[in-house]
RNA sequence: GGUGGCGUGUCCGAGCGGCCGAAGGAGCACGCCUCGAAAGCGUGUGACGUGGCAACACGUCCGUGGGUUCAAAUCCCACCGCCACCGCCA
């Protein structure tokens, strides 16, 4: 949810920035409207409900004489009072709804749409092979660590087994985020994969992303698409003390792929269940954008450590969440298919998030709502795709990075066996 | 899954249907005392909304949501959560 304050002082700067998501600049006025309407209800009912208050008190002190005309007054104003709050009960669901039609303000993303990111660099040499290149189900089948016809057998498409050295790259990806994670300072959590309502709303993967989202009807609980649910939820309805507060959340993410039909459909790129480490930052709104820089930081260094050539790109305010002020994503380079692929991505969610979850800060003039930023560290499936894919040989082993060794008992290629 | 108990401010903890935003502690902040500290003494110490430049005023909040009543932390109902015991179980 957006500061209503930052609405009232200026609504141009929020109607631009529906622009450049080419969302509806009118959500805005209807915003204000709605604000206004709230606040003349609430002055109403205040007002009411202080008379009732007096009078009802002096209902005790009331001589037997006048007693029933205070009662008879009393009984008056409290039918009054209660439809004053009906009224305002309304103006503030009114309120809410047009309040969460207004996504995030955008902060330096690049205007347009999907297509119009803006890529801010490169690093590391787009690979060329002397060979024939295999994709990364190929390579995993030789393997023996990747088996999608199982799965399917078992689970439907869209699902996998990693088996062997695919179970043990799983694991050792998981391990070296972790710790690198901690090497930085982040707090390294285990995060429930299933989240009630409540966190999987004001995380706002309700809205629009709502028909991507697995949901157990028998027990009201969703399983989450990513640990940044429960990892913002974490701390909804508190007051932080002390700022910054870092964690790298691991947990299997779940996501129905609805919209997706017939796109990835081979290998384990897209599936239906995959584990993530994951970073997730609360900070001082101030201290926002230089954390945002931080985390993309984070997020190179561990491709860094993979041995992976990848790009960034900034991400333009037509292709971002409605939580998101800005947003970087990694795109790796995937040889079979000679194109860039999303690795990992970062968004600045300012204090958008936060106010919806009541995450608050100490601030200079008492609480206030802290930003929250999130970004990922390690999408485990996807990157064993392009490990296996940008690090193959010709013999169909595949290289192990070096700082993925100690994670995989020394070894320094896997064989087929 | 069953039975019983419980949910009050940063924490502990009291609270007769009106005088309770809430006793009393602790913690914390500031001041006094001290060479300095501890102890002691004093003062202060929630959030949110609306109006106001502000001091402040009014309103809301005692797990959440309903209900009864002129009036609810206090009575009733539902839900959520916590604890204990039993059952089941990786």
């Amino acid at each position: 949810m957006i500061d209503l304050k930052l609405l009232r002082d200026d609504p141009e700067r929020v109607r631009a920035s529906q622009r450049a998501r080419g969302d509806d600049p009118a959500l805005v006025d209807a915003l204000l409207a709605a604000d206004e309407a709230r606040r003349t209800a609430v002055s109403y009912a205040d007002n009411l409900r202080a008379e009732q208050k007096a009078v009802s008190q002096s209902v005790r002190g009331a001589s037997p004489e006048e007693r029933p005309a205070v009662l008879e007054r009393a009984k008056q104003l409290s039918t009054e009072v209660k439809e004053a709050e009906v009224a305002q009960t309304e103006a503030d669901a009114a309120l809410r709804v047009a309040h969460l039609a207004v996504p995030n303000v955008i902060a330096g993303a690049p205007p347009g749409g999907e297509a119009d990111f803006v890529v801010l660099e490169h690093v590391g040499d787009v690979p060329s092979y002397d060979f024939p290149v295999r994709d990364h189900l190929d390579i995993g089948t030789l393997l023996s660590a990747i088996d999608t016809e199982r799965g399917a057998k078992v689970s439907g498409s869209r699902f996998a087994f990693l088996t062997g050295d695919g179970a043990l790259l799983e694991l050792a990806l998981i391990n070296l985020a972790m710790a690198q994670a901690t090497a930085a300072g982040l707090i390294p959590v285990i995060a429930p994969a299933l989240v009630r309502p409540e966190a999987m709303e004001g995380t706002g993967f309700l809205g629009a992303h709502a028909a991507e989202v697995y949901k157990l009807e028998n027990d009201d609980l969703y399983l989450v698409g990513t640990s940044e649910v429960p990892l913002a939820a974490y701390h909804s309805g508190e007051v932080l003390e002390k700022l910054p507060l870092r964690y790298a959340g691991y947990s299997s993410c779940f996501r129905r792929e609805a919209g997706s039909h017939g796109k990835d459909t081979r290998g384990i790129i897209r599936v239906h269940q995959f584990e993530k480490v994951e970073m997730f930052s609360y900070v001082d709104p101030a201290a926002a954008e230089a954390e945002h820089q931080r985390l993309l930081e984070w997020e190179k260094q561990f491709l860094t450590l993979l041995e992976l050539p990848y790009r960034v790109i900034d991400v333009a305010a037509g292709d971002l969440g409605s939580s998101a002020a800005r947003k970087f994503d990694i795109e790796a380079w995937l040889p079979s298919q000679e194109r860039w692929l999303e690795l990992t991505s970062t968004s600045n969610c300012t204090d958008f998030q936060a106010r919806r979850l009541g995450i608050r800060m100490r601030g200079e003039k008492g609480p206030q709502a802290a930003a929250t930023l999130n970004g990922t560290l390690c999408a485990v499936g996807r990157t064993i795709a392009v490990l296996l894919e940008v690090h193959q040989q010709a013999d169909g082993s595949v290289h192990v990075p070096k700082a993925l060794q100690p994670f995989l008992g020394g070894r320094t290629e896997l064989r087929p066996a």
